[in-house]
RNA sequence: GCCCCUGUGGCGGAAUUGGUAGACGCGCUGGAUUCAAAAUCCAGUUCCUUCGGGAGUGGGGGUUCGAUUCCCCCCGGGGGUACCA
């Protein structure tokens, strides 16, 4: 009789002690780098949803290995974060203490389940020998700008030379904000001035921003942190503040990011979503004049076709020149709106986009074509950060124009005659130009043409491209990240530490609170604030993104003390091939690794220009959330749950479901799911304060321990609310991985979550299934011994079905692992050893090849067997079994005999009968004749090997 | 709203290029074993049926000798994104 538990046990030490899974960066055999995204070592630890991805990943690296590659297969740790220093603040735990006690947890419940990690390669972003080439790479981008001309990132110190000898002249280069200065303006600048402008190049800049600032977690957010104008992590409110805050200049790389995305072998919804998120459009800046100002107004259209039905012109309420042109008449009304901006929330603005608000500034601009005067508004649905901050509006051909437009009563001028395009709306980019000068009568595409080349004519503007990705902010006002290696003069100009200054570390402190002013709580640690030299460090932290995105290249050489990774090492393992990973990273991490890999790549860094060859999305896996339904209402001071059959034919609003943890409730996940006495007592010592409340189901009423039957019923039966959903704590449905290695063993516990179902879909945990892929492994163990538990292997001849059964499972496992299909590998494992066992198969030459096929899903039961086999050394250096197409050939095929398309008989052929002797027997077939009687045959299709049709008329 | 994914027995899912729909597993039913239960083993299990058959892959239409697979329209579920000029 298997034994799990102590066979688990056993190898794991044997991998252990003899490092099994250690990997060389010296080895002949050409190299294949199997990646999965680092955790978050969170409080809560494992649940049976995050392995998934890596036992998929671990499957698919024992398999490589077993095919001849040299694998890398590392884990670590993002282990710096906002929840370890939230958890610091409630209990004055230092967060190295408590994410070190994650990681040994993690470490454990992961070690549980035999994955073939490379430990030695472990690395922890926390780690200050990690971090110190975090901060490395981050100097790097300040001291790099991006030159537009040659497309690559090149030294601050070109530019500073550039200024010097020519000013902005020859300059084509990433930026805030377009500079135009002679190379005498650059020497007459003092050195402030000078770095001043020198940060508008910088790939990692400082500067005022409007930034996504979050009061709860004290911090500023990235734009992929914020989700519904609410954090990603907490759902706490965040509003725009102006802030002097670092950025990374990653919009520099837009082009790059967006057209390097075609050759990944990256889902479509993924590189979809990546190209979404960078949103290039193609369009034009066109500048108007400021009636009665010398200020000019850029705008960015992608319709410059549509300008002369431009009637008016509107600002996003923060745009520079709000203040400038605001009349004094109209400063009253402008004040007032502002505030009531002001006063809205992020949430607020997002969730009302239909509301039309605004209101006039009092200034007119001239439209440069038609030279009409035309009003210039304020309103929120023109945003400070896209384009200019300011559009041309044309509410002829725009919906939020037009209704703008209405609102506001202004004027609309029809430019384009769609009615030779029924059904085009008014965004649709078709028609024929009318009222629009010498435009008239051109097709819109020809019209955007012809009005480009007439504002580049007359000088006032010109094609441009504008992305939706904004730059990254850097900054994070936290104590739980890599600090800054920047310090500050007394003129407070930034200046990068020297790489022998590196790492610079984490001060001590023992209060984690935000210090106020929303500083960093580094701000209270003034020692290290404050050098001898009267410099003054930085005192916000670096962002989540920044350990993450780059640690792949760290695991090629981890312990390095010269170089982020050696150039042997990068030259060997080059890019991860198969990266696993959850959607989630959609565009924050996977955009910003590669964003850092194009720019170490440009400074010949590294080898290649994309990190990520191949990526996979695995599913969640989920949970059965189960609740019940309570009267929002006490009844007599008394809560009341009743049956979800009683709240169903009752006003839904009337109750409040509360969430009850899965192991009370009886038949949970299925649509009979309810509580019994047992169940009610047990939910009711979980929680208390219900412990008086009144329960009541069809068959009576439970009340403080005493069920009344209605009728003569035999007990409560109180239904419950099931839904599939997220496994969380929140949700009380959490299965821990721990708890089903301990009553099923690792192996089972591994190819059970393969078995649930593509390892891409989502779907929900049912530890209900999993007996039958434990009884697989029972079957497969039985293969090798007798009742009494002897080794029974012969070594005899195998005879010809036991080949193909082997064969075949060779092939279709071989196959399915290829495409990442682990389901139906484990169905092949299953129906391989169901057939052998009914042919009491015994024989080494099919059970051995069949271990180590099976090697990548059970590692540890595969190691036994390969070892009572009497193999030395580990199953992880066997030779994959090579795959013997003889073996599978069918002397005879049975064919579907159908009749105009519908299977009607069977019968079998020999495998290498002609078309003609087919189609002859299966006419001549008893079952057929009966259905074809009194009909006309017309046609008779054979598909060799596959069907024969019959077309009958 | 737009974009992407998805819809197959009671359940998880299979069918890789258009060719026997429901592999494999759970559950369920019956039987064997057992004092009994668990475990194990064997058989059955898409639905309807007057036992001849008939229907069937979210719904409707189309292409085809043949459609879960390809095309069009609609509906449900999940995810992304959203005054993006």
């Amino acid at each position: 009789m298997y034994n799990p538990r102590d066979t688990e046990k056993k190898q794991r030490k044997y991998w252990e002690e003899n490092q099994v899974y250690k990997v060389s960066n010296d080895s002949d055999k050409p190299k294949y780098y199997v990646l999965d995204m680092f955790p978050y070592p969170s409080g809560a630890g494992l649940h049976v949803g995050h392995p998934l991805g890596y036992i998929a990943s671990d499957i698919f690296s024992r398999y490589k290995r077993l095919t001849g590659f040299n694998v890398l297969h590392p884990m670590g740790y993002d282990a710096f974060g906002l929840p370890a220093e939230q958890y610091a603040i409630q209990t004055g735990v230092h967060p190295a203490k408590s994410t070190a006690e994650n990681i040994a947890r993690y470490r454990e419940q992961l070690d549980n389940i035999g994955f073939s990690f490379d430990w030695s390669r472990e690395v922890q972003t926390s780690d200050p020998q990690y971090y110190k080439w975090t901060q490395w790479i981050f100097l790097q981008l300040f001291e790099h700008y991006y030159d537009n001309k040659s497309k690559t990132a090149r030294s601050i110190d070109d530019l500073k030379n550039e200024f010097a000898a020519h000013g902005t002249q020859n300059i084509d280069a990433a930026c805030s904000e377009e500079l135009q200065f002679s190379a005498d303006d650059w020497q007459n600048k003092s050195a402030k001035e000078q770095a001043e402008i020198l940060m508008n190049y910088r790939l990692a800049y400082r500067k005022e921003t409007f930034v996504n600032w979050c009061e709860a977690l004290g911090t500023v957010l990235a734009n992929d942190e914020v989700k519904d104008g609410v954090s990603e992590r907490g759902g706490y409110p965040v509003e725009r503040r102006p802030m002097l805050q670092w950025s990374l200049r990653v919009t520099a790389y837009a082009e790059r990011l967006l057209g390097d995305l075609e050759n990944l072998e990256w889902s479509d919804a993924m590189k979809k979503m990546q190209s979404n998120w960078i949103g290039k459009s193609t369009g034009a800046q066109v500048f108007f004049d400021i009636d009665g100002h010398a200020e000019k107004l850029e705008v960015f259209t992608t319709r410059p076709d549509t300008i002369f039905g431009a009637t008016y012109m509107v600002l996003a309420p923060e745009h520079d020149l709000v203040d400038i042109i605001t009349t004094a008449d109209q400063r009253a009304a402008i004040d007032t709106y502002l505030d009531y901006v002001k006063s809205r929330s992020e949430r607020e603005r997002q969730s009302d986009v239909k509301a039309v608000t605004g209101e006039f500034t009092g200034a007119y601009a001239v439209n440069p074509l038609t030279e009409t005067k035309i009003p210039i508004y304020i309103g929120e649905y023109v945003l400070k950060d896209y384009g200019t901050g300011a559009i041309m509006a044309v509410p002829s051909d725009d919906d939020r124009d037009n209704r703008f437009a209405d609102k506001f009563g202004l004027e609309i001028i029809d430019v384009i005659d769609k009615s030779k395009y029924p059904g085009a709306t008014r965004s649709d980019k078709v028609g024929v130009m009318i009222n629009s000068g010498f435009l008239d009568g051109m097709e819109v595409p020809d019209a955007i043409a012809a009005a480009i080349a007439k504002l580049e004519e007359l000088n006032i503007g010109k094609e441009q491209i504008t992305y939706r990705l904004r730059d990254a902010i850097y900054s994070r006002q936290r104590y739980w990240g890599e600090p800054f290696p920047i310090e500050y003069d007394e003129e407070g100009i930034a200046h990068g530490l020297s790489l022998d200054d590196l790492p610079l570390t984490l001060p001590e402190l023992d209060d984690f609170k935000p210090a106020s002013g929303g500083k960093s709580p580094l701000a209270r640690a003034e020692d290290w604030v404050n050098r001898p030299d009267g410099r003054r460090r930085e005192t916000d932290t670096m962002p989540g993104f920044a350990g993450s995105s780059w640690y792949f290249l760290r695991y090629m050489d981890p312990h390095n003390p010269e170089a982020f990774a050696s150039r042997e090492a990068l030259n060997y393992w080059q890019d991860v091939d198969l990266y696993i990973g959850g959607t989630e990273h959609a565009v924050g991490h996977l955009l910003y690794s590669r964003f850092w890999h194009k720019f170490l790549f440009d400074k010949g860094l590294v080898p290649t220009v994309e990190p990520f060859k191949k990526l996979i999305n695995q599913g969640m896996i989920q949970g059965v959330i189960e609740s019940v339904y309570m009267e929002k209402e006490k009844t007599d001071g008394v809560n009341r749950f009743v049956c979800a059959g009683i709240a169903a034919r009752n006003d839904a609003e009337n109750y409040t479901q509360i969430p009850i943890h899965i192991d009370y409730v009886r038949e949970y996940g299925s649509d009979k799911s309810y509580l019994d006495i047992d169940s009610i007592k047990k939910f009711t010592d979980w929680r208390p304060e219900y412990k008086d409340a009144i329960f009541e189901c069809g068959n009576g009423v439970y009340h403080k321990g005493v069920f009344t039957a209605k009728d003569d019923a035999a007990g409560t039966h109180l239904m419950t609310h099931s839904e599939v959903g997220k496994m969380s704590k929140r949700w009380y449905n959490v299965v821990n991985p721990d708890d089903v290695v301990e009553q099923y063993g690792a192996d089972t516990f591994r190819m059970y979550e393969m078995f649930l179902g593509p390892v891409e879909q989502s779907k929900p945990w049912d530890t209900k299934g999993i007996s039958g892929v434990a009884s697989f492994l029972r079957k497969y163990y039985d293969l090798f011994y007798d009742k009494n538990d002897n080794f029974t292997v012969s070594d005899g001849e195998p005879s010809k079905d036991e080949l193909k059964v082997l064969h075949t499972a060779i092939k279709k496992v071989r196959d399915d692992i290829e495409r990442f299909s682990m389901n139906t590998c484990v169905s092949a494992f299953m129906v391989a050893v169901n057939d052998l066992r009914k042919m009491k198969c015994n024989k080494r030459e099919i059970l051995q090849p069949l271990t180590v096929l099976l090697a990548p899903f059970a590692p540890h039961i595969a190691e036994e067997m390969w070892q009572q086999l009497g193999n030395s050394g580990t199953v992880n250096d066997a030779t994959y079994p090579e795959l013997n197409e003889e073996y599978l050939k069918e002397d005879s095929i049975e064919y579907p005999l159908a009749i105009n398309g519908k299977k009607r008989a069977t019968a079998t052929f020999a495998a290498d009968a002609s078309k003609e002797e087919i189609e002859k027997a299966a006419l001549a077939h008893a079952d057929l004749q009966k259905h074809l009687e009194g009909k006309t045959v017309r046609k008779v299709i054979v598909v060799p090997g596959r069907m024969v049709n019959v077309v009958v008329g």
